[in-house]
DNA sequence: GACCAGGCACATC
DNA sequence: GATGTGCATGGT
């Protein structure tokens, strides 16, 4: 059983939170196994499914990427000049499909014109440079821009969501006001940089908030982490 | 019919 | 800088 070690947020030869976040993982992959996330014929698909996925659930994402693969705009040259109209009908399954259309096509400009429309070339640039180019692109936020580099670009940056903060607020491993940069920071600075354990954990946490970590219900008796 | 989903930008205070 | 609101479809 998942026992928490309740401690203020340090660092350090006694650095409990590390041993938690460590327990956190253990456990859940033990009981979920590999989840094999971010299913993607190519790194461009997967960034147009960052974007698309954007508050909206990913059954509906993928039929608006189907319907894209379909038209042929899987590619970036391709969607930069189709029309937005056109665009906007074939993802309408994803929602908010006038946004991101807007999103798709702020996108592709910096691909087009930063980067020759080559997402390999974006690989080559440091984290840091890349991740403020991403953020300066109307459309995408941080979790966006992390799902980007960890999941497209193969590198290693823990990607935060909703979940995760409801999670670790319900083990009193955050406080309330812990932002995005609190929270990402918290499992980087206590874990070893590695895509695959990161894309693991991602889907891990996001999977036992889907299931057992709900807005509406406060507490989770079969959590795997035995919520209280 | 209400609520939620693998967020973000913008307005307002 | 914190908080509220619009964006929109499909599943539960």
């Amino acid at each position: 059983m998942f026992a928490l070690k309740a401690t203020k947020l340090q660092i350090g030869t006694s650095d409990i939170l590390r041993e938690n976040i460590l327990s956190i993982y253990a456990l859940l992959n033990k009981h979920f196994g590999n989840l094999h996330w971010w299913p993607a014929e190519t790194p461009f698909e997967v960034i147009v499914g960052a974007i698309l996925t954007q508050n909206t659930a990913w059954t509906n994402v993928e039929t608006a990427i189907n319907n894209l693969k379909v038209a042929g705009l899987m590619s970036p040259h391709q969607l930069r000049q189709a029309n937005d109209s056109f665009i906007e009908s074939l993802i309408t399954p994803s929602g908010y499909y006038r946004q991101k259309t807007k999103k798709l096509k702020a996108f592709l400009k910096y691909l087009c014109e930063q980067h020759q429309g080559n997402v390999d070339t974006m690989i080559a640039m440091p984290t840091n440079v890349l991740r403020n180019d991403l953020l300066s692109i109307w459309g995408i936020g941080q979790e966006t821009a992390d799902s980007i580099i960890l999941y497209a670009l193969q590198k290693p940056l823990f990607v935060v969501d909703a979940y995760t903060k409801r999670i670790l607020l319900r083990h009193q491993m955050c406080s309330d006001n812990a932002d995005y940069g609190d929270i990402q920071r918290m499992f980087m600075l206590r874990l070893q940089p590695n895509v695959k354990m990161f894309q693991q954990y991602h889907a891990l946490l996001v999977n036992t908030g889907k299931l057992f970590c709900k807005k509406t219900i406060p507490s989770c008796t079969i959590c795997p982490l035995q919520c209280l």
